[in-house]
DNA sequence: TTGCATTTGTTACCTTTTTCACAAAATCGA
DNA sequence: TCGATTTTGTGAAAAAGGTAACAAATGCAA
């Protein structure tokens, strides 16, 4: 039953029942079901099964599915099978928050460079990374094999600079301006919105508590 | 046509037409309507109009909508009209970059307090902003009115942070921990889990490009 | 005032996503 | 070997979300 249009919804849940093996892989479990799994961490077995039959038939009826054989091919499917260098343009707060965040490294990632305009920050080191010219961006990208770009600039420059990275041939872009923005039709971008999520929590707060005291 | 149940997804897109409106606003526009909003935007006219009839009829047939009057509608609807004040725990190098993200103020937020549990970390001042002892959360959340809380500690420590949150009445929480959290009913809890969108990304990269050179 | 152009609010339709339910497949004990 | 038990993979139903279409309302020009 292998579709073709893999949703977003999907693939960002296979993300989650791989942190999900990881653990029972570390507690030394060889099996679980799906039922199991999602008893454990709060999921739904029908979907966890049909998520996973998108790319394959992985369990066996009557035992489960096998913890490390199933973590491999999620990593795989995944593509954490490969390195990925990330740069990460504008070397600010939140730039340089995200240059030695070690929760990259443990995916498989690795921040390659940063980039600024501001001369005064060119030529820095942050944690490992150093802090180079954006002008020099494509250059740079292509010597330091980069394949992520992460936009950390203000939100004016943040379309010209996703250009910039659309330019040098990146395909994979992270965005936290806040912002939306137009990409190529090649282009994956993933906007991180923290006014948006911050306006939620205040819209969330702004509603009367209902009679039994339950919001939701 | 008022809804009692107004899904996430509507609310978010509110918190698009507000930053809209105010662009529109500020250049000095009195009338749009959801036709003019969505082609200029990138948006759909008729989701447009279908969001904004959950809340009232704010609109005028053959005009459209007032620019000013909309955007203070929705400012109203999410609840921006009442300033929030927010309480950061963990004031590490994510948490120094949010205490004086200038971000928060646009939209009425105001950083009143860090937390955190390492001796070596408190009682310091980042940006406006000085760390306190976590252990005091309860007693500094309420004496500064701290209604928003924000999770920024390494993930083997968020699900314990969140009850103390939860146990000081906070009812609305940002969650960074790239992990899922277990919070009670009446507490509103956004995750924003970098790893997932960063997995989502590398899934994309792995896919083989289409024969037409298009990848979706 | 009337007719025309505009644009909303809303219903009906379509698409996507989630959940349910169960036949088919596999294991295991007797 | 066989029947009982477990659990997958999947089609069908339900729920949620998005789009299109249009009657009703309004403004405006003549
Ligand atoms: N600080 C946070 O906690 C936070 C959280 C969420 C989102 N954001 C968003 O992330 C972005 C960066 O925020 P920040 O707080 O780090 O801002 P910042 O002002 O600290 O840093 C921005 C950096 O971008 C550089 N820059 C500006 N234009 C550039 C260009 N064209 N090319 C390369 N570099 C350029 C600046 O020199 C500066 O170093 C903003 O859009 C902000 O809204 C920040
Ligand atoms: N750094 C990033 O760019 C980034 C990006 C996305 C998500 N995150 C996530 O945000 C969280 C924080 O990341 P970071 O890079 O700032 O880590 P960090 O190690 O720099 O900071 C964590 C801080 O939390 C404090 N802390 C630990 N336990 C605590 C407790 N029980 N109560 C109060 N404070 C406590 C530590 O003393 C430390 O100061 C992590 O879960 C991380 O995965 C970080």
């Amino acid at each position: 039953m292998k579709a073709d249009k893999i949703s977003e919804l999907t693939t960002n849940r296979l993300s989650i029942y791989l942190r999900c093996l990881n653990e029972l892989a570390s507690e030394g479990r060889k099996t679980v079901s799906s039922d199991i799994l999602a008893k454990r961490f709060h999921l739904n077995s029908a979907q966890i099964r049909k998520d996973l039959a998108c790319f394959g038939e992985f369990g066996v009826r009557g035992v489960g599915y096998y913890v490390e054989n199933l973590r491999d091919q999620l990593t795989r499917i995944l593509g954490l099978d490969h390195h990925h260098r990330v740069g990460i343009i504008g070397a600010g707060r939140l730039g340089a928050a995200l240059a030695d965040y070690y929760g990259f490294t443990q995916t498989n990632f690795t921040v390659a460079a940063l980039f600024d305009a501001d001369p005064g920050k060119i030529g820095e080191q942050i944690g490992e990374v150093k802090v180079y010219d954006v002008a020099n961006f494509s250059k740079i990208a292509k010597k330091e094999s980069i394949d992520v770009a992460v936009i950390a600039v203000p939100a004016q420059f943040a379309q010209p600079v996703l250009e910039l990275i659309s330019k040098a041939g990146i395909k994979a872009v992270m965005n936290f301006a806040p912002t939306p923005l137009l990409a190529g039709e090649d282009v994956k971008l993933k906007t991180i919105d923290l006014t948006i999520s911050l306006e939620s929590l205040s819209y969330f707060l702004a509603q009367p508590a209902l009679p039994n005291g339950q919001q939701k």
